[in-house]
DNA sequence: CTTAATTACTCAGTATACTGATTATCAGTA
DNA sequence: TACTGATAATCAGTATACTGAGTAATTAAG
């Protein structure tokens, strides 16, 4: 009885969830096999920031967490450490004393280019198992599966 | 130049790497927000957990990890938390002291149960902008990717 | 049978993510 | 102008994930 209810119970690797997570797992290990093996000490989220800064300058934290979908509790210690390695500097903002900008430094606009190559490489990786045509697939079913939940979280993204 | 270089850039939000991310991140807070509305507290990891030492009584630790692709070193925290909550037990195995072997409560089974409705109507709002082809779609492609990759990360999935 | 290698678990430390609260500041309104 | 509400950032606390190290116990090798 107990036995048939257990054998009839969705199994949790056949989950979406599970399945997201496991991906999202191997593809920051990648990412640090890669961007380590370059020579640099950069985490995916720490990458994303400090790309999006180098597309808009003097943004500020709030901003730039809407942009690329983080908490924005998170952001504070992401951007500690950023700035505590040199690659980015924060500024109470001219026009909003509660806001604090954002700029890159010349440091981490060499690191945010050096890298790059690595951080692409590892998005090669992450989709190996699949053709040209699959993985277009996958990114297209993906975006389109977000697009429809992307509210649902505290962190959606805002582009704009 | 430098903009140049900028707009040719990759952008952060078309990475695949970024693409999953988001989707864990909306994952987890629909998860959360389903089985929080069932009135229960529980983590997907530790749902993850449970369902399987479910399915596998008296397993240990490592085992547990392997079939689950968790990192060694998070399963301990994770069983912590469910017999703190009185859901597992944890005993040293009989057969190897090295080892913790586990097993769900009754309460563990009744939650198990309890919970799953609310478990799996997060797995379909979690693909809810999909139709029910492109659903399947991307679950056969998920799959193809990660078995691919299964082995690069510290936490691979252990069959069998 | 003793040593070497391996394995199971745990712990310390770092980095996301989130909930919920607080502080400072800004914007709109009576 | 005083008040109200909203916003930007931060902090405390909890829960994954991982690196790397350490301990105890088992297995394999010589």
């Amino acid at each position: 009885m107990a036995a048939r209810k257990l054998a009839g119970m969705t199994r949790i690797n056949d989950m979406p969830g599970h399945l997201i997570r496991r991906f999202q797992q191997i593809a920051v290990a990648l990412f640090h096999a890669e961007v380590e093996a370059a020579g640099f000490d950069l985490t995916p989220v720490q990458y994303a920031a400090l790309e999006r800064v180098a597309r808009s300058p003097d943004i500020d934290q709030a901003t730039l967490a809407g942009l690329i979908a983080y908490d924005r509790t998170t952001i504070t210690g992401v951007i500690d450490r950023l700035v505590a390695k040199g690659l980015l500097t924060r500024k109470v903002s001219d026009r909003d004393r509660r806001a604090r900008t954002l700029h890159v430094t010349d440091t981490g606009l060499e690191t945010l280019h050096a890298a790059t190559p690595a951080v692409e490489a590892a998005q090669d990786r992450m989709l190996q198992g699949l053709s040209a045509g699959e993985r277009a697939e996958f990114l297209r079913l993906t975006k389109k599966a977000l697009e429809a939940v992307n509210d649902l979280s505290r962190a959606p993204l805002k582009e704009r």
